[in-house]
DNA sequence: CACTAAACGAGACGGTACGTCCCGTCTTGAA
DNA sequence: TTCAAGACGGGACGTACCGTCTCGTTTAGTG
């Protein structure tokens, strides 16, 4: 629970480092305690500042810190899947990974864990407010994956690619956050999910 | 905000009206001022009751009462949306209509509207974790009705029931949740969706 | 804690005796846990009774039994005093024996102990309450022994007895509450106590 | 009912006039509404306060500031007598004076009045736990003047002065407490009962 | 011996106060 | 000026107890 220093020695940093070691330090209160037995005092603690200086920098209070902090987390979170499916070649091998990669990073990210665990109650929400701007993000990042595969006629040309990226995304987004009767850690099984459930509309007619 | 009144005259009611009466005072409370203003107080007093037998019958306290009740009220949303599509015949008009009437649910519905409008890191989280039981209810209701399509022929015999009917329900909740480019307002729009996006990959070819 | 049972092995008893049943319960618990820490639950209890008869036998709730309670008991511990000064020949005897077993009782009296010792605040109260009654006892008891003694050529004939009976008493319980630089398990000192600042105005000059 | 001010017109005030403005406030409340009708809420909200700050003052809670205030009150009210003492010539006058004024300020304090005439069982016990440490004090304030008497030669020389000094202390404690049936309004009476209850052992002989 | 009346045990309930905790605001003093 | 430190009012929480009430059962007297 040591205090998250500031990245330099220098007593006074950047507004938003010193915004993103609030971030970091909320992340970590709510790691070890949970949401609900996390006050302000803790994080503002945990930052090695005040809780005056806290609310200088989110007026909004306890509130503007919790939902600034989630959106910051889940960002994060698919910052990282987005980097370790940059390198895979196609689509069906980006969705695979994506939901192999995802799902463990789901299992060992500490906040998630915590807050699935124990208090369901609080933080899905905002990862649910989140969805939507996660929903378009991912549809836009599938949309030209999609876009580029019909011009390699890897799908078939009649795809409406809008749409198409849609409809994955949400598929996406569904078999990640409760995967059901697949198992996302083998990736064979994920191999024949993203066959049959995801592509099987737009792929191309082998000739 | 007038009290919830028993449903009968007698001072005593059976213990689940009482929980009930609760639930619906919660509801009401959490309608009116939103989630994080409404009190334990609030709900004792529009329920008719007092604080102290209100923690005689949740003995959680504030948590259990609202995650009861969210529970209730969500098993009411789908319950009501199942007794909707009850009459319909065939599987596609029982998925258009699940579609159309539970989104004017949802839109008519003050309580989530409240809560996803002011403050969604509560509830959604409740509907989340509600999320896995509704889904595999979705799953069984879909199952039967897949099973009997494909006995009709309307579903092509390779059709991994199972499997789709998860599929399905994935789908359902989805676009549920967040229509997307979707207007489930247009029944036309809807049934296209249903077609295209739901059925594609089911439907038994026309001979 | 066990129950304080009935007198004899019927159900019913006299109200009498149910009244003294709660008296002893009362006493029992408050020597126990303290006067705050014993509820109306916990003696009735301990008698062996349920709270609705406890208010039927005492509508004044709490109150009545706590007060009802330390009259009683304080009754019986001057009560105990007097009977083991009966048999003392003489006032002086009478005195320094009453000064003597009764400081003996204060220090064995496991109810007026763990009053004065962890909540002063109450049980003093009571017993200062009682005060002007047993001061008033105290005094008719000396009044008689005085006249007696003045009768016997003990005491000069020219004693006040009614003014030196409330004398006595006065210096008796200030003695027996506090005894200051006294050893009151000393007989010796107690008589030399009784000798110099109880009897030595009273005394009859020895021709 | 109004809320004890401040002395100053500051905002915040030195500790100790705060914590003496909760006596205050206090001392009001049991005056109007007795003990057990006085809550924490009640003492803070008179003292112009709030119950957090008061359980901040007080951290243990009501019975710490119940006892700091009787204590306080108790003090104030000696404090009162032994102005009023000082400037009396000799014993004698001194201990009528302080009989009658003493007598007088407990008819006229209404907070001891209410308490003794109410709930004699919670306030006289504070009182007695203060006895010790008042008598002793009263022992010491007649000691000195024993003292000085004897050189004086007012009192005989062979006087124990300690002794004496506790007989006259109980003695004072005992008549102010309960008058029994000497008139302490009556200058008169109280001088003789000075005279013959209190001095007449130590009267030096007038050669 | 059955029958009624009263006493009792059990427990639910409203109300109230307690002590704790935390939030958001404010002031003060030091860097 | 900016920040840390911390006091303060306000308010909700969960707990505990009080005093009242209603049940259903047991006990004791009476026809």
């Amino acid at each position: 629970m040591a205090p998250t220093t500031p990245a330099d020695g220098s007593g006074r940093d950047r507004p938003d480092e010193r915004r993103i070691r609030f971030y970091r330090a909320a992340v970590d209160c709510v790691d070890v305690a949970g949401l609900d037995a996390t006050s302000v005092e803790d994080v503002a603690r945990a930052a090695g500042s005040s809780r005056a200086t806290l609310y200088r920098v989110f007026p909004g209070g306890r509130q503007q810190l919790i939902t600034e902090t989630v959106t910051w987390e889940v960002a994060r979170f698919f910052a990282r899947i987005e980097s370790a499916v940059a390198d895979e070649p196609d689509l069906a091998s980006k969705l695979s990974t994506g939901l192999v990669v995802g799902h463990r990073a789901l299992d060992q990210h500490a906040l998630l864990q915590r807050l699935l665990r124990t208090e369901p109650e609080a933080v899905l929400s905002e990862l649910s407010v989140a969805t939507s701007l996660v929903l378009g993000a991912i549809v836009d990042y599938l949309g030209a994956l999609l876009d580029r595969a019909r011009r390699d006629g890897v799908v078939r040309a009649d795809c409406d690619v809008p749409e198409a990226a849609e409809h994955l995304a949400r598929l996406y987004l569904s078999y990640l956050g409760s995967p059901g009767r697949w198992d996302l850690d083998d990736p064979a099984a994920v191999g024949r999910l993203v066959e049959s459930q995801f592509l099987a509309g737009v792929r191309a007619v082998p000739a």
